[in-house]
DNA sequence: CCGTGTGAATTAATTCACAGCG
DNA sequence: CGCTGTGAATTAATTCACACGG
């Protein structure tokens, strides 16, 4: 994942949060994720290590991690799970409906087009681009699949800031740029390849195979010899 | 991303590599990526400052994380292409077919069945499970989708280390267990829950919207109010 | 000389452990 | 009395900066 510099200048001092460590961002929507399922099964309270048990981390990084956002808990009782909920929503900024466009829109493509969690987690798809003259047409979620060379035009009808690159390895490099260009500042890539982008735009990447791999690695240091076949 | 003790015992001394960082094992296989297409457009050496920059990490990581493979620079000069990618791959235990199986056939697993690189990384998929009784039987890149109640018999018939979980939220985790039972020690989650698992086993998440949610978090972290759309 | 390899310094993240509040 | 919130300690990761070898 590429992280680059982007630290806000000079915010107002409106909210508590000052200056949320990185990793702690990364946690915070897997909390928010473990509350949702908390308000469903109606659980009114939770302490911190049976928070932390659910999330699969430390108690002591919850407590941490909760106490950068704010003092939302009660000594002895635990975290009430509605109102932790709204202040985590908050400071990850939900609340909004974030419009995004998706470039690439092969079998990965659909999946994300189609994935519920996208919605529910206050993102909106408002632009499809495909390259493929078979696929422009095809409408997916309720939006159009539009021809790649509009993709200036997408964008110009309707700024986005967050796009996400499921095209092919060759091209994406191509689409960033034009991305770019037309006003998006983050990035999520599918593709396997590392994005060049000016300083200021914001990089994430998502690699099945890397992630693979280094399972793999950890597969080929345990001390048994597994169900591996050699070439 | 889950990561267990699983500390190798104490694996013969065979190897060069005396305990490789995670943070460098992560990034071994973007450098394996890089060398790859290195090698494509036919370059023979390179410096570490140019890896670097193909790679988008600073030239004193990538060599910090080269040296702990072994030297395979020339000082004054930089690295043979083709040995470091040699020497990596070794490493990563490339050279072997890894076999996975893919639980969860839905347009992403079809679009991770489907997906070349993996087979170009050293995996090969050697079973697809779905509940889905209409998906049951076709047949994607060679191989049949077959019942998910059949998850054992298929894992019997043909043991693995790695399965890739992408099923809907509901059932990842009984699918999970499951695995588990059947002697799977790395699991690749793109299902949004924390997976449980024992000691020793290995779990990796892919979660789309929480890249999405952190890139969200950054674009409202900046100075100039952005193209969102307040709900 | 130039660029690798690497100790030393720095910064980030995690864990410990416990004071203090409800 | 139990559990949060948090400084202090620890561990991990990154960056610096330069000695050294080709």
């Amino acid at each position: 994942v590429t992280r680059r510099p982007v630290r806000a200048p000079g915010r107002s001092a409106d909210e508590a949060s000052r200056e949320v460590p990185e990793a702690t961002v990364a946690r915070l929507p897997v909390y928010l994720r473990v509350l949702a399922s908390l308000v469903e099964r109606g659980v009114v309270t939770i302490s911190s290590e049976a928070f932390a048990q659910a999330a699969r981390v430390s108690s002591a990084q919850l407590r941490k991690d909760l106490s950068r956002l704010g003092s939302y808990g009660t000594r002895g009782v635990g975290y009430d799970v509605q109102t932790l909920l709204h202040h985590i929503s908050h400071a990850m900024g939900v609340a909004r409906e974030i419009p995004v466009v998706i470039v690439g829109v092969g079998s990965l493509g659909h999946a994300l087009a189609n994935y519920g969690g996208l919605v529910s987690r206050g993102f909106r798809v408002v632009g499809l681009l495909d390259a493929d003259p078979r696929r422009v047409g095809e409408v997916l979620a309720g939006v159009p699949i539009r021809p790649a060379a509009e993709l200036e035009a997408v964008l110009a009808e309707r700024p986005v800031c967050i796009a996400v690159v499921a095209t092919p390895a060759g091209v994406a490099q191509e689409v960033c740029d034009r991305l770019v260009r037309a006003g998006v500042t983050s990035i999520l890539n599918f593709a396997p390849v590392e994005l060049e982008v000016p300083p200021g735009v914001d990089v994430r990447k998502v690699d099945l195979s890397l992630e693979l791999q280094i399972l793999a690695y950890h597969v080929l240091r345990r001390a048994d010899p597994p169900a591996l076949v050699t070439a």
